[in-house]
Parts: C-alpha cells; structure tokens; sequence
DNA sequence: GCGACATGTCAACATGTGTTCACATTATTA
DNA sequence: TAATAATGTGAACACATGTTGACATGTCGC
C-alpha cells in the first residue's frame, strides 16, 4: 500500500518546477509528438519506440505514466492548453466592429495557431476521428464545451438574437465543422505553398460568410414547421 | 522468377466465381472489419490477429495479400464499393420536385446507408483522418470525385446557374462536410436509440436548408468584393 | 556530512509479431 | 484418372514488445 503514484497528478504547481522529473516527463511527450509526425497514429505508438527517442530506458517511462494510455491523456491535456490558448485569442481578438472582420479575424488567428502547433492540431484532428475511446471522449467533450461557447457568442449577435436554442446549436456546429476542416486542411497543405494555404483561408471565409448571410433572413417562427414550405410538392 | 502473384488483380470478373481462394481472401477482409468494431484502427491490426480471426494460419494471408497495407487498400476498395452505391442512390432518388424533398431524400438515403454497412462507413472515417498515406490518399480522391459530382449537379439547379465554379467548389465542400460529419454522428449513435438518431437526421436537415437558403441570395457580381458590405460598421 | 526519496539503469522473462521453408491438401484441367 | 496448379498447414527463426525486480545514481532537506 506503499506505492508510490508520481503520475496521478500532472499538474502540480506547488512545490516543483521542472525538476529533472518533470524534465525528462516532457521529454517523454515531446517524444511522442515527434514520432507521430509522419503518418503514424498514437495508438501505433509503442512504449519503447517513446522511450528509445526520448533518450531513455524503457523501464523509466513507468516512472511517469503508468502505461501508454496515461501518456495518450496526457497528450490530450498539453494539446488542450493550446487549443484553449487559440480560442481565447481568437474570441478576444478586439471587439467586433463587423461581422465580415470578424469572420476574417477567426479564420486567420486559426491558421496562425494551427501552423505555429502543427503537431499539436495534427494530433488532435488524427485522434478525434480514431483515438481509443479514452481520448476522444476527452477531446470530443472540449469541443462541445466550445460548442457551447461558441453558441452563446451567437445567442449575443444583434441578428440572432431570440434564435431558439436548438437553431443556435446548429448554427454552432456548422461553424465549428468549418473550422474543423479547415484546420485539416491546413494541415495537408504542404508547408512551403503559401498560395494553397491563402486558397483554403479564402474558402473558409467564403464558407463562413455564407452561412451568416443565411442567419439574416433564417426563419424564426413555427419552430420546426418549416416544412410547410413546400407544401404543394407532393 | 517463377514467382506467383495472385493478389495482383483481386477483380477477375473472368472465370473464377468465388473459388475457395476467393472465399478466404473474403473471409480475411470480413475479419478485419470484425476486429475494427471496437475503438481499434486498421495500423493497430496485425497480420496474425486478422488470420486468426478468420480461421486460418498466418502463412495462408501470404496467399492473398502481400502484407498488411495490401489488405488495407483491398479493405478500402470494398469500401468504396457500397460508398458509391450510396452515392448513386441518393442522386438517383427520383426527379426532384422540391429543394426541401430533396434534402430529406439525401439525408434519408445516407442515414439507410450509413445503418446498412455501419462497419465499412466507420472504417472510412477513420482512416479518412488518420489512416497511413496510401489509403488515406485513396479515400480522399474518391471523395473529391463525389465533390465534383456534386458541384455539376448544383451548377444546373435554377438558383445556382451562373454560379462562379470556384463558388460552386465551395458550396459543394460546405455540403459534403455536413454530410461526412452526419455519417460520423451517425456512427456514434448507440445503435438502439432511434430518437438521437432522428435528432442527428433533423439537425442536418436543418443545416442543409440554411444552406440552400442562403445559397438564393449569394451575391455573384463583385468576385471577393463582399468586404464592401460592413462598410457602415456593425 | 547523511538519510530519504525520486529517477534512471540493467538484465531478464514471457509473449506476440512478420516471414521463411518444406510439406499436405484440395481443385482444375488435360 | 493422372498431372498440375492453387490453396492451406506446421514448425521454426529472429526480433520487438510490455513488464518485473533488484540495483545504481542523482537530488534535496536536515
């Protein structure tokens, strides 16, 4: 009953700062990360492969996580952090003088964040889709939380004001799959072609325009009988 | 020299029905799809996993697959088999007497789809977003042919003649990223429950009609000149 | 200094893996 | 039916993996 669990809590910002510990966990994530830059997943990850390129003995992972799966959560909680990092910049990037700066503001302060952690969004787009349900339960739950977010800012905008909720939702979930894909393709995009990247920016802006053109004139009233309107085709 | 290759052309629509070679080769794919119901992704199979579950010794996969990324491209070939049958389905799902009936039409084939061949659609959507490059690439082109498609068929709908292609690529992949992502939705429905179904169903229909929506007053003069419109200030 | 704890290392194990070779069985066809 | 190719089997290999235990080194508080 003695044992020790240094892993059970990551975050401590008590007492030790980076402590060789600390150090080598890190070095241990970064590790990770790295392996994962071709196209390699998390889960074809072995603990070894980890520790091998982390300059260390496999023995010392045991260490600091527990067994992979910690360090796959743990992935998830740095990946985090940036991803929360871009949303604050990206909401408070100034007060909204205009929907179209807005627009233009978001789409860019992603893509800036996007190639500033590539390997950080890669992993997060590769793991949302595929990850062990451990992981993507985590992500999946900080996008909803983004969701939610992100609905609220909606519910505040002048046009969309006394929108039912159900409506926000959808318009929320529209705008975040846009932005999702983008920073997908964001990724694919071949580092050195600033003109590809420009061409994406640009559609996602087009996209993104579209549908908020569309929320100016979204019917509000009879909330799910809309289906009247086309009535008389059959 | 007088080396065989029988995994080299897996269509021989010529003589051999489903010799028992052909049924194994089967029966090998069928087991991969078996293993990748829970959480696990095709790079996490191994090749005597995948023999094993289809009842065969290890040494029997060499007589149908080179190895294992053999196996995968031959897992996305089947796949994109009922894909396209999916595809052809929902485009030819009767004359379209109205907008509206038409995106239930679509929303409604691809849920039946989605439901019908649940482990072939996982499959996609995940190695969509993590699978190694070859499959990866494969899945992706094939996409973007559905995306081409789709954009011929709105360039001849009454409201959208006269479109820009490069607006008619956009509202195109707007379309496909609703679609891909219902699918996804789709196939984390726990499987008896009809009502969160029906709400995945609803909200894409929901989002489609935004679209189409917006799509009949979508500015086409002035190519990316929109910016003049917040000219006022929010 | 010294003790106590945190980290890191070494050696070893049982197990799973991909691949090979020679051989058995089945199907096809002459 | 007999020959031939296609398909399946068994044993064996070299290797990588996860995990363990006992031991070495570092680090910090006293």
């Amino acid at each position: 009953m003695s044992e020790r669990e240094p892993f059970e809590a990551p975050s401590r910002d008590g007492g030790g700062r980076d402590s060789r510990g600390q150090r080598t966990r890190q070095a241990l994530q970064d590790a990770a990360f790295r392996l994962m830059e071709g196209d390699k997943s998390f889960s074809a990850l072995s603990l070894r492969e980890v520790a091998r390129e982390a300059g260390v003995v496999p023995t010392a992972f045991y260490r600091h996580f527990r067994d992979m799966k910690e360090l796959g959560l743990a992935l998830v909680d740095e990946t985090m952090r940036t991803l929360r990092q871009a949303i604050r910049a990206a909401r408070s990037a100034g007060p909204v003088v205009s929907e179209e700066q807005a627009i233009r503001s978001a789409v860019e302060t992603l893509a800036r964040h996007v190639q500033a952690h590539r390997l950080h969004f890669r992993f997060i787009a590769r793991e949302l889709a595929s990850g062990r349900t451990a992981m993507r339960q985590a992500i999946r739950h900080e996008v909803d939380l983004f969701l939610r977010e992100l609905a609220l800012d909606l519910s505040r905008m002048p046009a969309l004001i006394q929108w039912s909720t159900e409506d926000l939702q959808m318009m929320a979930s529209l705008i975040v799959n846009i932005l999702i894909d983008t920073a997908e393709q964001l990724l694919d995009v071949p580092a050195r072609r600033p003109e590809a990247e420009e061409a994406v920016i640009r559609m996602a802006e087009k996209q993104l325009r579209l549908i908020m053109l569309a929320a100016t004139l979204w019917p509000q009233e009879s909330a799910a009988g809309l289906a009247a309107r086309d009535g008389k085709g059959q």
